[in-house]
DNA sequence: TATAGTGTTATCGG
DNA sequence: ACCGATAACACTAT
């Protein structure tokens, strides 16, 4: 279930063995998550075009699109956020799959498109398709990315700063945020509490500038080593999180409760 | 068998 | 304006 480094992987995909493909079929049909486009908006949009490039913010995703006329005329962005259960897969002629890892669903063959919630047929017979069994991922054009906060993999300091000032929410509640910064997820907060020794529940405007150094500190760093690892699934405080789960650092059994609305794993000692 | 879940968005109430 | 809670989505893992 993706986070950042699941996101920025499939990104890599999209870059590596989509772009520059003629888009001759689109399947849109999926009112919900290609909403708030009506079936066939999307399509019309996008038939004989390309994709031209392919960026990530946060957990969003969008390609440039271009005519594929001499003026290669820019065209509609074409946004995707696979949500918690979305995967993207693109396929050669054959129907020979590459995706962006085995981070999830470790049940699906490759080439199964029971759970296909959108889909660009290639001019060449492949294809790229959003694979979601939950639907809760997404399919729309021109996305609002400007909404975003900077992306947690290269937020500066101040920016990271800004973005944990003002207001009394908890801090886990702020760094799951999209709009104040954009990346950041369940575990990836989790993992970033715990190497800044900061408890989830702390509100925002109790936190000393140290405090918030630290996680700046741990936000950064836990985004890299997943990044470079292959996924929020490789972080060190992830196999603790579990019932019976203790502190890597010092072994005190870990707390569980709800934050921000989500399932929140932290140690009650180091964590204050 | 029942329940929780790595996400977002909209809405309601305080 | 801010914040917490809830629902919706529909499937998988435990």
């Amino acid at each position: 279930m993706p986070e950042l480094p699941e996101v920025e992987s499939a990104r890599q995909v999209i870059d590596r063995y989509a772009l520059g493909r003629v888009i001759a079929e689109v399947d849109d049909s999926d009112t919900y998550v290609c909403r708030p486009h009506t079936p066939g908006e999307i399509r019309s949009a996008l038939l004989g075009r390309r994709l031209s490039a392919v960026h990530r913010r946060g957990k969003s995703m969008w390609c440039e699109t271009t005519g594929v006329g001499r003026t290669r005329k820019p065209g509609p962005l074409l946004g995707f956020h696979l949500g918690m259960s979305g995967k993207i897969v693109v396929a050669d002629r054959r129907g020979s799959e590459v995706d962006g890892g085995d981070y999830w669903e470790r049940g699906r063959k490759p080439g199964d498109l029971r759970f296909a919630r959108f889909r660009l047929t290639f001019a060449d017979g492949g294809h790229l398709a959003l694979i979601d069994p939950r639907r809760l991922g997404r399919v729309r054009l021109d996305p609002p990315v400007e909404k975003l906060g900077p992306d947690a993999a290269v937020v500066t300091r101040p920016e990271f700063q800004s973005a944990m000032s003002r207001g009394t929410i908890a801090v886990k509640a702020r760094l799951l945020d999209q709009e104040a910064l954009a990346g950041v997820g369940n575990l990836l907060a989790d993992q970033a509490l715990w190497a800044a020794r900061i408890r989830p529940s702390r509100p925002v405007d109790e936190l000393t500038p140290d405090d918030v150094d630290r996680l700046y500190d741990g936000v950064r760093e836990s985004v890299a080593d997943s990044l470079a690892d292959g996924g929020v699934h490789t972080l060190s405080f992830f196999p603790a999180r579990r019932a019976g789960g203790v502190c890597p650092r010092c072994g005190a059994a870990l707390q569980v409760g709800v934050v921000g609305t989500r399932t929140t794993w932290w140690c009650p000692v180091e964590q204050v």
